[in-house]
DNA sequence: GATTGTGGGATTGTTGAACGATTCTACGAT
DNA sequence: ATCGTAGAATCGTTCAACAATCCCACAATC
């Protein structure tokens, strides 16, 4: 049964600009093509062999979970998140992940687990200064969260929002000393929810959107 | 001043793509493109007399909006929401929305407003049997209610999910006495707002979000 | 009779070239 | 130093073509 789905996947795995847009979105999280650059249809679309109007519609599919910005009869560019963006991203975030976490004694234990596995191993990993794949764990930490909401909606947009972050951090430099900070936050929040602290739980999770905002705001407005 | 704003919404009009996403958007939500229709790129771009790439790259964007669904080689149809599409539009909904009112003390009283009028709007309107403007104010509440979040991420996504539920309606149809039922809800929640109990008014609106998607989605599922 | 091939026809996916429109750049005029 | 302008580069859009894929009807098989 679990082949099915597996080769279904597969399958469904055409369209080259599809392929494409999943090249490039790769490419603009790791950092490879900096935030500000831009991408000139045919230097790219000829490296990567594919025709302009392909290239186009992999970028249109990228400029819709917000990683490139389309500017007319300019072109695309890599997005450059600005203090304003960071704010208005947290302030989404704030509502999603609240609500969802509040949701906690409503979900099955799988949805509940899906929030602690990823504190327990971004903790593992922090000890062994592992802060690229801690920073990962965090992540799913996040979209464990969410998940407890249910809604496929908006999980996908607070991937869109993650992924919009990732950049965001990749402006203001230093990914590491981020995290850093706030995976003992993480682990408090969970041991609140084992003990049944929903509310409290709830409060610790704005605080930390609180200082995560405020610092990473700093850090761009310093240009 | 404001036609110097007026005059750069001018200017960025541009885009072919953008104009015939903007039209095709009118047809699918007035329903003159019922759910489940196949778009045939060739019928479509000949009777609006643009090409078949940009025609594409229109679809591209009201995928993005969830107004089209595409199949791989099969083509754009109109999103046709299912039961299941209900449940998940309105499990976002009520983590966006009852999040979003739960700042109401913390926002400005123009946010405030901006809540308020459209339920008197409603009011009026469906005093005067005017049901299609009245489903419109009811909108403009819901709108409201996301602004206090002071995201446009978020109330951009919102908006999709309105956009996405007129869809459902118009499968379910009858639009009519749906708002009917719920002017008087949303006059409520303005009533306890305005007192300052603001935990009972997001009590309030939650359940509506119950009845409102038990309802759909039981007149879905009837076929 | 229901299921399983097997065509042909229609539609989408992708490419390549072309040309007007817009933006950018660099040079020169005031 | 500011401004204007010509030319180059790039984008926006169209058109034509062909391969890949899907759909439908018809025949073959059990």
């Amino acid at each position: 049964m679990s082949t099915l789905a597996q080769n279904k996947a597969d399958l469904e795995r055409a369209s080259t600009a599809q392929k494409v847009a999943d090249m490039l979105r790769e490419r603009v999280l790791d950092g490879e093509l900096a935030p500000g650059l831009r991408l000139s249809e045919e230097a790219i679309g000829g490296a990567l062999g594919v025709s302009r109007n392909t290239l186009r519609e992999a970028f249109r599919l990228l400029t819709r979970d917000r990683l490139l910005v389309h500017e007319h009869s300019r072109g695309v560019f890599v997005r450059r998140p600005s203090g304003a963006d960071v704010r208005d991203l947290y302030a989404a975030r704030r509502v999603i992940e609240c609500g969802s976490l509040r949701l906690w004694n409503d979900v099955t234990e799988a949805q509940r687990e899906a929030v602690r596995a990823p504190v327990r191993q971004a903790v593992a990993r922090a000890e062994k200064n592992d802060w690229t794949r801690a920073g990962q764990a965090n992540i799913q930490f996040h979209r464990g969260i969410v998940g407890l909401a249910s809604s496929s909606r908006l999980s996908d947009e607070s991937d869109r929002l993650f992924a919009e972050l990732m950049l965001a951090f990749r402006v203001a430099a230093e990914i590491n000393d981020f995290y850093q900070t706030y995976v003992p936050w993480n682990r408090r929040i969970v041991e609140l929810l084992n003990n049944g602290e929903v509310a409290q739980a709830v409060d610790q999770l704005s605080e930390y959107f609180d200082a995560a905002e405020q610092d990473l705001v700093a850090r761009l407005e310093a240009y």
